[in-house]
DNA sequence: TGCCAGGCCCTCTTTAGGGCCTT
């Protein structure tokens, strides 16, 4: 997995189902364990941010009022993404949303997402906490002095799936960890992760 | 009118409930 990219949306609520349309987006491409690229932008939906999510985000009304139309963002998101693996924390959030946008213009999203939350929980149990602002506390990672911005959540997403990636080559031995380990590893039961590895390292030196 | 997500994961579980995580 020498090259991914980490998105990360703010929106206007939680479910693009009940009416929730994004009002940021970030994209950030990282290439043999450093951030060579990024992409971000507000994007006008047309649709009202309530007064909770201002207050979370930091992205006003008029702020989104000013930003391009969200179908020449999510074009251009989609010209970035290309055929990339994709990379989010809580990756659930950011791909209903993704595949809803896209949705609206015809895109097809090509690759599967590898969810930070899913391999925290299994790699790093005992973090008080697997919020992304918490795991970047307790495990020291690069990043943000906010949160809840789309290119700062991205850019510290990006460093604690290093720091995965980092954790699992050394416990368990590993020369690489390939995108496709890191799909299965997400779905593994947590007690399973180290027989899961053993047999899937075997399978692959034979 | 009022309400409104959904999937993971643990446990005092599996004929279920509730906290976590994303905005």
């Amino acid at each position: 997995m020498h090259t991914f990219v980490v998105i990360d949306f703010e929106t206007t609520g939680l479910s693009p189902a009940h009416g929730a349309r994004p009002t940021e987006i970030a994209a950030v491409l990282v290439r043999n364990g450093k951030i060579q690229d990024s992409y971000q932008s507000l994007m006008n939906a047309g649709v009202y941010i309530p007064y909770m999510i201002e207050e979370l985000t930091g992205i006003s009304n008029d702020m989104v009022r000013a930003a391009p139309k969200v179908s020449t963002v999510m074009q251009e998101v989609g010209e970035f993404v290309g055929d990339h693996p994709l990379v989010a924390h809580n990756a659930a959030f950011d791909k209903k949303f993704l595949d809803a946008e896209f949705a609206r213009l015809k895109i097809k999203r090509r690759q599967e997402f590898v969810c930070s939350l899913l391999l925290a929980r299994r790699v790093f149990p005992s973090a008080p906490s697997h919020k992304l602002s918490a795991l970047a506390t307790t495990l020291g990672l690069q990043g943000a002095k906010r949160y809840h911005r789309a290119l700062a959540d991205a850019e510290v997403t990006a460093h604690l799936l290093l720091h995965i990636k980092e954790a699992l080559q050394e416990r368990y031995r590993l020369p690489h960890i390939s995108h496709e380990l890191m799909l299965a590893l997400q779905n593994v039961p947590r007690s399973q992760l180290a027989a899961y590895v053993a047999k899937y390292s075997a399978a692959k030196t034979i």
